[in-house]
DNA sequence: AGTATAATTAGATTATTAGCTAAATATCTA
DNA sequence: TAGATATTTAGCTAATAATCTAATTATACT
């Protein structure tokens, strides 16, 4: 009960989902997925911890840069419930609007995009 | 991505997922339900009134008494949502344990049940 | 008609969660 | 090794959600 409840709200919040479908076709280092919200880093960053802790992605690091991916290939469960999130939220207007974005987002390179964040950060 | 987040908010608790489990095989009755679980009959029917906005169950009202299924046969993602909760909590403790309590609680005939459960109510 | 009964809704309280900024950690580079 | 950079953690606040009791609604029975 508590391994599929875990994953049941790890699926319940908007952000959380959409991040799912970011990372349906490529791994994403952390200020990408960053970059396409409006939200601190540090919020990104404990959504990811969520889907993490449900075993719906999983990490790799390398050096500074920490990238994730979704970890579809160990577990009956895991693999329903990202094929639901995926069949439900396909040709969504928000989503499709966020694939845009992260396409503009891929553009960048990364540690040019890390710069600029970093500025937001510092002078407002 | 409004429906869907509906069914995952809904999925997101433990009384609701267990809710789901016991109408698996038969319709019951609010007050069916209400006597397998030790909450309040308001918080019963609130988590019933959640699991039926997010279109997974619906009912019928039969003079005084309401009853619950599962709709589970005109949408393709409310389908799919109630296999993966199936697949995914069947031959749990708990849910085998609510199997078994439901297994008493049907043996009582409802009217019977709501008196007992009115009793409840007043006498202390 | 009046009372009893089954379920829901209202209103309050408590617990949980999402979000922020600031601080800490880990790694790279000059 | 000192400073810069990428990410996470800590600590706080505001919003959301779960629960209770009491009140309300809708129906049945006498």
């Amino acid at each position: 009960m508590e391994f599929f409840l875990e994953i049941t709200k790890a699926l319940a919040d908007e952000t959380r989902l959409r991040i799912l479908m970011l990372l349906k076709e490529q791994e994403l280092c952390a200020c990408q997925i960053i970059e396409c919200f409006n939200l601190s880093g540090a919020t990104i960053s404990k959504h990811l911890s969520i889907l993490k802790r449900a075993k719906l992605i999983s990490s790799r690091k390398d050096g500074r840069w920490v990238y994730y991916k979704l970890d579809n290939l160990k577990n009956e469960i895991i693999i329903s419930s990202l094929q639901l999130v995926q069949k439900s939220l396909k040709n969504q207007v928000l989503i499709e609007e966020d694939e845009k974005k992260l396409t503009e987002v891929l553009k960048i390179d990364a540690s040019e995009l890390c710069r600029i964040q970093n500025e937001k950060n510092c002078c407002n």
